[in-house]
DNA sequence: AAAAAAC
């Protein structure tokens, strides 16, 4: 079954709007949800990460809001402040007509230009809670009118941290506002919790879509004994060769630590952790979603809601504490109806974190050996092979020919084609003649470590249905 | 016990 965006009640400007915007089909948690919402219910809303969730609160929230009243109308609350400014963002815009005005507050920037931003009249705030008490307390927001409040990652919102002061902030706004929660996880706890704060909710609950289990393929590599996890990594990552990859660990040190191996290695990699200034974090974003990074090592501050076009991995260094930590972190990856790759390194010991997590997400996860040397090299000549077999058909080569032409009064024209895959090898590998890593993987076959050689996975597939889903300008939960 | 979130 289908669905327009007209038929969930939303305005025939706003669906003229998306259709210029190239969405045409709601997913399934915005088709659910949206109606609700429209309707005045309070709504507790659980889909999969990456299925369009910021837009599923975002339409109806933008439709609702009074564009003629230069007053603050509506308030999201957010667990970090990347995840405001992104959603800040995806708000912006679906506000096609530019009527509303919608801002960002969050600590790590200048309270005074925040300040002078509301004077001017905000309709939406998005917000993280620290800030948005800070500035309640200074008389520079004023709750009194929000009618409409949205708690986005909303079981970490009303976790131990966060819940005191998302209470306080609760209490500043209306009775009868509405108010909606959404997560992709939602512990029974914590939804007890919740209904404190609803009134009547109607609960939303998206089934796993068809292709999710497959949408991400998860990967288990058991550390063998007396290995440290860096060392089981590196043959990892030659292996996969990931384009662009979040490397998560628990601590912030850890994240510095592994970030400066990775870079002595020569890798393309950065650290993202509460310990850097706010923007040293967005720049490094930044960095990120425009590729001039490739890996980022982080702590579950990028385990929530973070949207990256085209993030291709995702590699749990170390597990994370939670379940629900477990299931956000890999849906960073194979979002918006793409394949991604999820990947974790245990160590014996910790074999039973992973069964607590099989049992929540309600499926086996598989086992994978640590490639070996030999596995690495067959990888490597595939992936030479398969660029060879590109550049043939590319228009460029023809301006090669002259070059040839020329080496062949002094060679034969397989020791031309030869030296020149023995350069495009070597620029694909830089660090394969480094003396560690390559007495690490000597290391790995003495332990017998071996696999059947596997086939380069196939690109995650271009031909999806436009939907409003993830993309670098604009999030969804 | 750690991470996130205000100055």
């Amino acid at each position: 079954m289908t669905l327009s965006f007209t038929g969930l009640g939303l305005s025939a400007d706003k669906v003229h709007h998306l259709e210029k915007l190239g969405f045409r089909e709601p997913t399934p948690i915005q088709a659910q949800a949206v109606p609700h919402l429209l309707s005045g219910r309070d709504v507790v809303g659980q889909a999969q990460t990456g299925t369009g969730k910021t837009a599923a609160f975002a339409l109806p929230l933008l439709e609702q809001i009074d564009p003629r009243i230069p007053v603050l109308q509506s308030l999201i609350l957010t667990p970090t402040r990347e995840l405001a400014i992104q959603v800040c963002q995806a708000m912006r815009d679906l506000n096609t007509d530019r009527s509303l005005k919608i801002l960002a507050v969050y600590g790590g920037q200048s309270i005074d230009q925040q300040m002078r931003r509301l004077r001017r009249g905000s309709q939406v705030v998005v917000g993280t809670p620290g800030r948005v008490l800070d500035l309640i307390n200074r008389g520079a927001l004023n709750l009194d009118q929000v009618n409409w409040l949205v708690l986005d990652e909303a079981d970490e919102m009303l976790n131990m941290g966060f819940i005191q002061d998302v209470e306080t902030i609760l209490n500043c706004t209306p009775a009868e506002r509405q108010t909606a929660f959404f997560s992709a996880t939602m512990a029974p706890t914590i939804r007890e919790l919740a209904t404190k704060f609803l009134r009547s909710p109607v609960t939303v609950t998206v089934e796993a879509a068809k292709s999710a289990p497959t949408r991400i393929e998860q990967r288990v590599y058991v550390v063998p004994r007396g290995w440290s996890k860096s060392r089981a990594l590196q043959p990892i990552l030659e292996m996969e060769n990931p384009e662009s990859a979040l490397i998560f660990v628990r601590t912030r040190r850890t994240a510095a630590e592994l970030t400066r191996q990775l870079q002595a290695a020569g890798h393309s990699v950065d650290e993202y952790h509460g310990d850097l200034t706010q923007s040293q974090r967005e720049r490094l974003i930044l960095r990120f979603r425009q590729q001039q990074v490739r890996w980022v090592v982080a702590t579950d501050i990028a385990a929530r809601g973070l949207d990256v076009d085209n993030l291709t991995h995702v590699i749990n260094y170390e597990l994370p504490d939670s379940v629900e930590s477990y299931v956000h972190r890999i849906g960073r990856t194979g979002r918006a109806g793409k394949e991604g790759m999820a990947i974790s390194l245990v160590h014996p010991l910790e074999k039973y974190k992973l069964r607590q997590i099989e049992r929540h997400i309600q499926q086996k996860l598989a086992f994978a050996k640590i490639p070996t040397r030999a596995e690495i090299a067959a990888r490597h000549l595939e992936r030479l092979q398969a660029q060879v077999e590109d550049a043939i058909t590319s228009e460029r080569l023809a301006s090669f020919l002259p070059i040839v032409s020329q080496l062949t009064e002094s060679y034969d024209l397989r020791t031309i084609a030869a030296a020149a895959l023995q350069m495009a090898y070597d620029q694909m590998s830089p660090s394969w003649q480094r003396h560690e890593i390559h007495t690490e993987i000597t290391e790995t076959e003495r332990h017998g470590q071996r696999s059947p050689s596997k086939q380069g996975r196939g690109k995650s597939s271009s031909k999806q249905r436009r939907t409003i889903q993830p993309s670098a300008s604009s999030s969804q939960d």
